[in-house]
DNA sequence: ATAAAACCTGAAGTTAACTTCAGGTCAAGC
DNA sequence: GCTTGACCTGAAGTTAACTTCAGGTTTTAT
């Protein structure tokens, strides 16, 4: 059993922040002494996957809509497996886009480090295409169409 | 040269958040004919900037200071090399997380399968690690800690 | 020439996920 | 016994990034 302010401490989340989960129905039906909210490891688990769907990009109504099944029992398994393969797909396709958002970034930290380097200023009229390295050329043309 | 309309249907961007860049000063000094914004070539390469740090995390108000090195020319290459040195870093290190994230859902989703399975009900208790499979149990550990 | 479509503005409204506040209770150490 | 730190509540405040609204102007198609 964990005090509020251990949680805090052991998932690095202000304490604010867990009441508002508490009050937003996240921890169903909560141990308290004394008005004094009790974690157990329940709660902890339960923890761990609002960290997981929240970096999944899930909102908290939809985390707990989830939670909810979890307090539905077994016949709740098919729609928990269909979020979770729903999830699946959303994450690895933000991957897709944060690997494209890096070609991006690449093919511009290329380019200030060029117009940087050798005193620096005044460079830049002289960068052509002819410069950028096959592999940051091919990273550009995927990010932002072909280098004319 | 285009209109807001046209603009917005090449970025799949609303008219109402175009607005709101360039009320923000996203569009520095942008031409307009009688009160009517013309986007030219620059205003289309200042949005696919936008996008791509928009997606690497950064906030609008960081996004505009950056656009406003722009302005300033070539003093400022520096400034903007470290700028997407460290978006490049964010970027990184998200898809990190995000691939932790994934390790947490692909076990849920072997879990729930397997509690799906075979009628599927009732099945939960009979579920032990040793039926889980290595990928899934070593994915599990990095991102959970120890299967117990 | 006129009506519809597309554009404009400033101001107010929205949403999510918290955080802060004011005022009060509980528990541990001295 | 008393102070201090950790806990509690409901309500209000915050922030980012938009969106909507009301009312007006410009462009375009017939």
């Amino acid at each position: 059993m964990y005090s509020i302010g251990q949680i805090s401490k052991m998932f690095n989340l202000p304490v604010s922040t867990l009441r508002y989960y508490d009050r937003e129905g996240l921890f169903h039906d909560m141990q308290r002494t004394s008005g004094i909210r009790r974690f157990s490891q329940k709660e902890v688990d339960t923890l761990r996957v609002i960290e997981c769907l929240k970096r999944s990009g899930m909102e908290i109504k939809d985390i707990k809509t989830f939670l909810d099944w979890c307090e539905q029992g077994p016949s709740t398994y098919h729609k928990r497996l269909e979020m979770f393969q729903k999830r699946k797909r959303a994450v690895e396709e933000e991957i897709v886009r944060l690997n494209r958002t890096l070609d991006m970034i690449n093919y511009k930290c290329w380019y200030y480090t060029r117009a940087t380097e050798d005193g620096g200023e005044e460079k830049l009229a002289a960068l052509s295409p002819e410069d950028m390295p096959d592999e940051i050329r091919a990273a550009y043309s995927s990010a932002f169409g072909p280098v004319e």
